[in-house]
DNA sequence: CTCTAGCTTAACATTAACGTCAAGGTTAAT
DNA sequence: ATTAACCTTGACGTTAATGTTAAGCTAGAG
């Protein structure tokens, strides 16, 4: 077993969350660390993993009002340059651009969204077949 | 053309958030509605629809952390009952119900992140069917 | 006309999720 | 043994997104 353990800047730099967030989602009790004797954090390859889906779960946090409002904008915007039917090809160029990173956006969020959910669905047919079985066993 | 307009209350009733909230999406400058002389606020069924597009982007919100805790504890707890192999039906089945709620949740924001992706979708293709126009005229 | 319910702005409070010092202990290379 | 580069725990600061309270207009029912 590889008992290999990495220091809280070392994690950050792999999870790329910083070290005061890693040390707030402990506060949280999100992850235990364990700790030497002089209480520096030691995380292992476990724990890594364990952050990396939390990271997973944030990142699928859609948007911020500030994103919100962004989102309308373009929107709005690509609205008035198609019903006016006219623009620059540059600028047309430019929101098209724009759009599609908006699209690819949403796909890695959607992305995420169905990983987790989909780890859910095999929990759920585990539990079923289990479920099953104990039910069977009860008859008995 | 219908005019009708709604005041404040109305309209929180008909989005389900705050009239603290809405007044502060005007604050942000997302929404911006007609006012009385007296100064309330009128809101028209434009302005609704554009509220509840921005609910339905602020609901595909994932998870905050206090909500990832939960996820990956409720994970956790059944990862345990499966790897025990045992457990009464009772518990069996509140713990499949609490996952089925869990699919569902992330289906419906899923379905949320979906439909604004779609939308973009919609907007790219007539922006490349305008800027393929213009570039020909350009071209001419 | 009056009263109540609803509207307004303003201002201060709160919660989550960190950022940013500060003061001091630890480790490891030189 | 010293020093630089880590680590620790506080503690206070900040931003977003509201909640709450206050003080004072306004609209509509009776």
């Amino acid at each position: 077993m590889s008992t290999k353990t990495y220091r809280i800047e070392e994690v950050s730099n792999i999870t790329g969350l910083t070290k005061r967030a890693i040390r707030y989602y402990e506060d949280l009790n999100l992850i235990s660390p364990q700790r030497t004797e002089s209480s520096y954090r030691l995380y292992t390859d476990e724990d890594i993993e364990k952050i990396k889906r939390i990271v997973s779960l944030k990142e699928s946090l859609a948007f911020s009002l500030a994103e919100i409002k962004q989102t309308l904008e373009l929107d709005q915007e690509v609205e008035n340059i198609l019903s006016a039917e006219m623009a620059e090809l540059a600028t047309l160029n430019n929101y098209i651009e724009m759009i599609k990173s908006q699209i690819k956006l949403i796909g890695e969020k959607v992305d995420k969204l169905k990983a987790t959910g989909e780890r859910f669905e095999d929990l759920l047919s585990r539990l079923s077949c289990l479920e099953e079985k104990v039910r069977k066993e009860d008859v008995r």
